[in-house]
DNA sequence: ACCTGAACACCGTTCAAGT
DNA sequence: ACCTGAACACCGTTCAAGT
């Protein structure tokens, strides 16, 4: 609320509004623009993660002054969302024949959803937090509408949808953080083993060392998918 | 790594080590502990959110200087290891009848995990990120050994445990993050049928405004525990 | 239309010092 | 053993001003 000016306004006007301007002084920085802008942040979350993108930080990597990027942007959470949403773009694979594999559609749409997060390991946590942007509506969308076409009655189609989110989302965010910290895992089984009496089970099966995320994630996606939308 | 002092010491120090502290000047407050920093930081983190968690308002809470919690405590992380331990506390129902319904066993186990971080909306997104404590690892313990007498083999037992995790944590995290901003939910779905030609499936299904989040996840739960452990 | 620097109200944490 | 204040190196953002 409480709309400043900017945003949208920001957006259009580097493309040929108002005239060419003159040929940028030598090899210095282009001009600012929202692309520059999403295009570093994503830059900077890969590098250092959430709490290394920083206005000031962004600014620097961009060679303007810190407060320029509020003439793009009303603040830095407008920076997380244009970010995320850019990492969730979904490019249809190449139209092929129509295929009547719903499941296998279903499984290739959440497979990529999946790995669009991983090569972000930042994004999966953030998803939740933020409002969804058109680039996961259409991911949604798609997914809705594959699950009606192979018969989801529409009173189970949410519950289908949520369950579905639930499932990738818990995934991801868990792949995503844990991989990071390999070492502190096998610091974890470590000292599970010394625990062994207090946690005989999960030490004996060496749960925290496992790490067949891949595997593991499409064994319970087939589990779910199969009670989602039974196949014919 | 490079452990300073702290840390167990100053957990311990309290319970009668040296001298009774002559009573304390009048009704001051009582001098500090873990105990109450742990308490203290849950009552903010209730009212506040992660981000209304910092050292200096919590020491200001608790009536001392920002630093004095620096002896009790390493650092800001621990400060949210603890808290977010303290949430995960299973109390085991009063050890009835031994039932053999490892079922029901296993779905109270996990909706009441789910309560537990539904209590404190901050504390799901949190779990991920930070190393399993305690209380959490006797969670998993439990459910592993559940599984494994329902008849769950060793070699299925960490993609059972790790399916059952990815669902609860999606369920609980976007449950957590969504039901804050029911406003934003409403916004969101009346963008939604503004843009109804671009997504008429989730449109008409009214995606964004299902709120029966108990039901579906039930629902849900049951779909994966069908596959993860097919009923006898 | 676009960019800037100074300034404000915050952070977490180190350090040297108090009792 | 326990607590403290001053100081450092940061934050996001407002504002008034530059071109």
């Amino acid at each position: 609320m409480a709309a400043k000016r900017s945003g949208a306004q920001g957006k259009r006007s580097r493309r040929m509004d108002v005239a060419i301007p003159s040929v940028q002084a030598s090899r210095s920085e282009p001009p600012l623009s929202l692309e520059r802008i999403v295009a570093t942040a994503l830059e900077l979350l890969d590098a250092q993660g959430v709490d290394g993108l920083t206005m000031r930080r962004l600014a620097d990597r961009l060679g303007s002054g810190a407060m320029s990027l509020y003439w793009h942007v009303d603040n830095k959470e407008e920076v997380f969302d244009l970010a995320l949403d850019a990492v969730l773009e979904y490019r249809r694979p190449p139209q092929t024949v129509e295929t009547h594999d719903w499941r296998g559609d279903v499984v290739h749409m959440l497979e990529d959803w999946r790995a669009s997060m991983l090569r972000h390991p930042w994004s999966a946590a953030l998803l939740p937090r933020r409002a969804l942007g058109p680039n996961m509506l259409s991911r949604l969308e798609l997914l809705s509408k594959t699950l009606s076409g192979a018969g989801v009655a529409d009173a189970d189609l949410n519950v289908a949808i949520w369950s579905v989110w639930n499932y990738v989302m818990g995934a991801t965010i868990t792949r995503g953080s844990f991989d990071l910290s390999a070492d502190d895992r096998a610091a974890g089984q470590l000292r599970l083993t010394q625990l062994s009496e207090r946690y005989p089970t999960i030490e004996r099966s060496r749960l925290l060392l496992d790490d067949d995320w891949n595997g593991a994630f499409r064994r319970g996606l087939d589990f779910l998918l199969d009670g989602v939308a039974p196949r014919q």
